[in-house]
DNA sequence: GACGTTTGACCGAGC
DNA sequence: CGCTCGGTCAAACGT
């Protein structure tokens, strides 16, 4: 891994790669975390632990990888070893979350991240990023200035998650971070019986939610810097990984079935709790890289969870959710879980969630937000909206909350322009939560973005409604405006401008973002979704994933996840 | 042999 | 009534 690159180039047709990301993405989550128990796969990552990461990214590229959708074209070429190999950013003392989060310029993280709401691919994020290998290079002055980002070479084969990370800026915080991260990680799973039917509210959601409109979560880049770190907890995590599937979520699964819907490329697994008489079962969808993209949970367990015989580490807990409803993710992650009758979507172990705080705190202060209507409300207009069953007599397709850390980077913009008309500080947060609305002629996309309470370094993004336009030319260099081919948001949603789309789009996804949009998009069940949410809960959910944090969403994810879950 | 997975067939609901 | 589709069954197979 020393020689691991991170680059980020722009393909001939302007369209910005982060080549890097795409291929380790590719790697690390679908190959590393999606194989089957001692799968070829993390035999073939172990070798490639060895050969150095550059040659293991070599070997992803290469022939022979038959990844769908994850290989990036082969324009694209690895990057130069330069800058980064196993480098980090660091930030500078100086860096205000809070002036980030003035700035509707800095605000949308989405940044790297096309747009939400219509899945074009925002410009600007990429500038400074696909500029040169040089993470410094294209940054604006202003932006390089709070994002000092430097690289530094780390050649330690192993080091603990807190050990590697560093950053200039919060070292105090940072260790805060990863402390949060173990005593996150190490917290006994809640054996929370949920009755899955029942109620919106699960007691197994965290305190600390969202709104159930789509959200991001980005944190800045304090906790970007973690590509190596999370690298180098891999032959850990291999071991987790294991551990993880073995042991599923505590309880016991057998598969009893799968069938291909339609509508979708992933299969769908039917599994029931082993455990006799109990009537608990759970769909389990994943992508065809390995990707769990959809758990649905059917009953409630009428037992304790069975007790482990395996004493985990930390490591292996931390991959389970915390707070999953029955049963942890018998695989590395999930996108969102969502519950037969409720249609609740609740991102496993993302601390994102449909409880009562959700709605007060979601209650928002904008001028065009409608105080009095409770959350959970607006949530389920959002579903008849897209021709989900209010009863919630069926699956949730679309998943409504999205995850998504990212560095302070990738708030920087999303492409498109924004009018901040308001600012209150909600329940639930004493940051104030800042309301911007497109600035497009007739878009009624809005947003708000506000930090995390527990962590000034996670900002929330809630966008609301879907952009009828794309995304605006490019500030400052029109080098990068992207002219991808859309998804059709249409496709397989009701149509409706009010879709409440996927607030993110990664950056590089394992579904292979940045190849071909329309297509990596539409080939998911949830083309305007799917990927995204995958990628971004998926990090969030992997803490023991690779995570490749130094830039953008990808990256951090990962690193912030354990924060996330920790948000009460 | 126990247990889990795979996979084609079957069933029932909905249209 | 027939078709589609999601969910389930169960034999075969693998570990």
């Amino acid at each position: 891994m020393a020689s691991s690159t991170g680059s980020f180039e722009t393909s001939a047709n302007s369209r910005p790669f982060f080549t890097f990301s795409n291929n380790f993405m590719t790697t690390s989550f679908s190959d590393l975390l999606s194989a089957d128990d001692d799968s070829e796969t993390l035999k073939r990552e172990r070798i490639s632990m060895s050969q150095g990461f550059s040659d293991r990214i070599s070997n992803r590229t290469g022939a022979g990888v038959p990844k769908f959708k994850s290989l990036p074209p082969p324009s694209l070429p690895i990057s130069p070893p330069a800058p980064s190999p196993s480098s980090y950013f660091s930030i500078p003392p100086g860096l205000s979350p809070t002036e980030l989060l003035d700035s509707p310029l800095l605000l949308p993280s989405s940044t790297i991240l096309p747009s939400p709401t219509t899945g074009s691919l925002p410009t600007q994020g990429f500038n400074w990023k696909s500029s040169s290998v040089n993470f410094q290079h294209g940054v604006k002055q202003e932006e390089m200035n709070n994002f000092n980002f430097s690289f530094q070479p780390q050649t330690r084969p192993a080091m603990s998650s807190a050990s590697m990370f560093q950053s200039s800026a919060t070292p105090a915080s940072t260790a805060g971070i990863f402390k949060g991260q173990q005593q996150t990680w190490n917290q006994p799973e809640p054996n929370k019986q949920t009755d899955l039917k029942a109620t919106v509210k699960p007691e197994f959601v965290p305190k600390e939610s969202f709104s159930p409109e789509i959200s991001s979560i980005q944190t800045n880049t304090q906790r970007s810097c973690g590509y190596q770190s999370d690298y180098n907890q891999y032959p850990q995590n291999t071991m987790s990984i294991r551990e993880q599937r073995r042991s599923e979520d505590g309880y016991n699964w057998r598969k009893y079935g799968q069938k291909q819907v339609k509508g979708s490329e992933n299969p769908r697994s039917y599994y029931k709790c082993t455990y006799p008489n109990c009537p608990t079962k759970k769909k389990l969808e994943r992508s065809l890289d390995g990707h769990i993209t959809e758990i649905v949970y059917k009953g409630s367990h009428n037992h304790p969870k069975p007790q482990s015989t395996r004493r985990n580490s930390v490591s292996s807990q931390s991959i389970q959710p915390s707070g999953a409803p029955t049963s942890e993710m018998p695989d590395q992650f999930l996108t969102h879980t969502t519950t037969q009758a409720d249609s609740v979507v609740t991102p496993d172990n993302s601390s994102i969630s449909m409880g009562d705080e959700d709605f007060d705190q979601s209650k928002s202060g904008g001028d065009e937000f409608d105080e009095d209507e409770p959350e959970s409300k607006r949530w389920k207009k959002y579903g008849e909206l897209e021709g989900i069953s209010a009863a919630g007599s069926r699956t949730v397709r679309e998943p409504r909350v999205v995850v998504q850390t990212t560095s302070d980077i990738d708030i920087l913009d999303d492409g498109y322009r924004w009018r901040k008309y308001g600012q209150k500080v909600v329940k639930g947060n004493p940051n104030p939560r800042s309301y911007y609305k497109c600035t497009y002629a007739g878009c009624p996309v809005r947003k708000h973005v506000e930090r995390a309470s527990h962590d000034l370094g996670a900002v929330i993004t809630t966008y609301e409604g879907k952009h009828n336009h794309d995304v605006p030319a490019a500030r400052g260099s029109g080098s990068h405006s992207i002219h991808r081919p859309l998804p059709d948001n249409n496709n397989n949603n009701s149509n409706n401008n009010n879709n409440v789309s996927m607030a993110v789009r990664p950056l590089a996804t394992s579904n292979g973002f940045g190849h071909n949009s329309a297509n990596t998009f539409r080939s998911s069940k949830i083309p305007t979704s799917e990927g995204q949410t995958s990628f971004t809960l998926e990090m969030l959910q992997n803490p023991s994933g690779f995570g490749f944090s130094g830039f953008g969403n990808s990256m951090i994810s990962y690193m912030g996840q354990p924060e996330y879950t920790d948000f009460s």
